[in-house]
DNA sequence: GAGTCTTTGTGAACTAAAGAACAAGCATTT
DNA sequence: AAATGCTTGTTCTTTAGTTCACAAAGACTC
């Protein structure tokens, strides 16, 4: 099997590579307005990261600045997408067609961004069959078929949460390479398969106690942040 | 101002206010299963986290177990959901009535775990007026009106990247006391005010670079995880 | 082409978080 | 009421992540 000689070495820090992503964004913002290079302190800025830290995250994926100069741009950019696998789309199917999937389906942000959402799937009967911002629900006993057919990449969960690690069961039977959960439960999964979860409620109770922390020491604080 | 005498002290870490949410969410289960005392090691299972985890997690907030018992699920549901504030609703203004807003503002997931969505509002007149899941669509320029009238106490950013800083401000200067935010791109706001930022396609993109790292290793890996 | 200026890459210091380990504390049994 | 057994609270160790600070490297000027 093919190892090693790739532009990239492994064990990239995990806070590094969720910062990748928003790097990644800001390059793509400076490659539009027409920027060759970009210095450490100017990507910093856009990503509202320190200096130092842009560079040591670059510097695990080889380097490629050049000093008293910079970073070049589309080259940087090409980099990243490399490292985060985004040479190739990666389909994705949607599982769960309530409020929150319907929602998700018809949100176009995941397709415009190199994650097409190939397919619905659904486990009640009346949902199968409709259409949804071009596609149609399917039962998810089809999933492995769906899955394979389609080369389906990633599976988003979006049903309840005691329907949720049934879900995660079956897409990873059905050879789902990579997991995003809105269900706000624990998942087992093989340890393959790399989840994330995103949970809309509880982002809010996060930032209700840092409200809760603001309001009760109002007076001592600064005001602007930079 | 009122000030200490308060049942929790401040300066609990990060990583544990991140916890808190999850174990609130477990606790519910146990509450709602029967359950009268739950021990860490049961706890950290069902969080899908460390016992000893646990147990520093919730010693911030005072001490609430009993030696050789466990800990008491309701007083430490009740204890947990006033750290984070929950005793009272918090009233949210969703900004940007484009898919993802209109999505989200459907998806009826705030407004059932104690996050009311009470107003909704878009910057193009053509979308003012539209009902969406009962609540009338307001121009943005009646933000510092309604979030005053209806004390909201969140704004919800699901708008382009191009505008989102410009709402987040006007946010601030309407008085809304945190922010989350959909939009992919760092916000500048006042220190007092909290934000969280949720960006899907940060998400994929990371599960992109654990998959490929996965395939790139299939055969050396174990199966199943804990 | 020597000197100056800019910006990187990284070693070292510091901070935060995670995990292990165990004494202290309470309940229950005998 | 002493002994046993369980589970907490916390100290200590280890690991991960951040930030500083500066030498090395290239570009640009005169």
């Amino acid at each position: 099997m093919y190892r090693g000689g790739m532009a990239t070495d492994r064990d990239i820090p995990d806070a590094t590579v969720a910062r990748l992503p928003i790097y990644r964004h800001s390059l793509v913002e400076l490659a539009t307005s027409g920027a060759e290079t970009v210095s450490s302190a100017a990507l910093a800025e856009l990503a509202g990261v320190n200096a130092a830290k842009v560079r040591k995250d670059l510097s695990y994926l080889g380097t490629y600045g050049v000093r008293g100069v910079g970073y070049d741009v589309k080259f940087l950019l090409r980099q990243v997408g490399e490292v985060l696998g985004l040479d190739s789309e990666a389909p994705v199917v949607m599982v769960g067609m309530g409020n929150l999937g319907q929602a998700l389906a018809r949100y176009g942000g995941f397709t415009t961004r190199g994650f097409p959402i190939v397919a619905l799937v659904d486990a009640s009967p009346e949902r199968v069959g409709e259409i949804v911002d071009g596609v149609k629900i399917a039962h998810i006993d089809e999933l492995p078929q769906i899955v394979k057919r389609l080369d389906v990449a990633v599976g988003i969960i979006a049903v309840p949460a005691d329907a949720a690690q049934d879900v995660a069961d079956k897409l990873v039977n059905a050879g789902v390479r990579s997991i995003l959960s809105f269900a706000p439960t624990v998942l087992q999964v093989p340890k393959r398969v790399p989840v994330r979860k995103v949970d809309l409620a509880t982002e809010l109770q996060i930032l209700g106690y840092y409200q809760q922390r603001e309001s009760d020491s109002e007076d001592t604080d600064a005001d602007r942040s930079a």
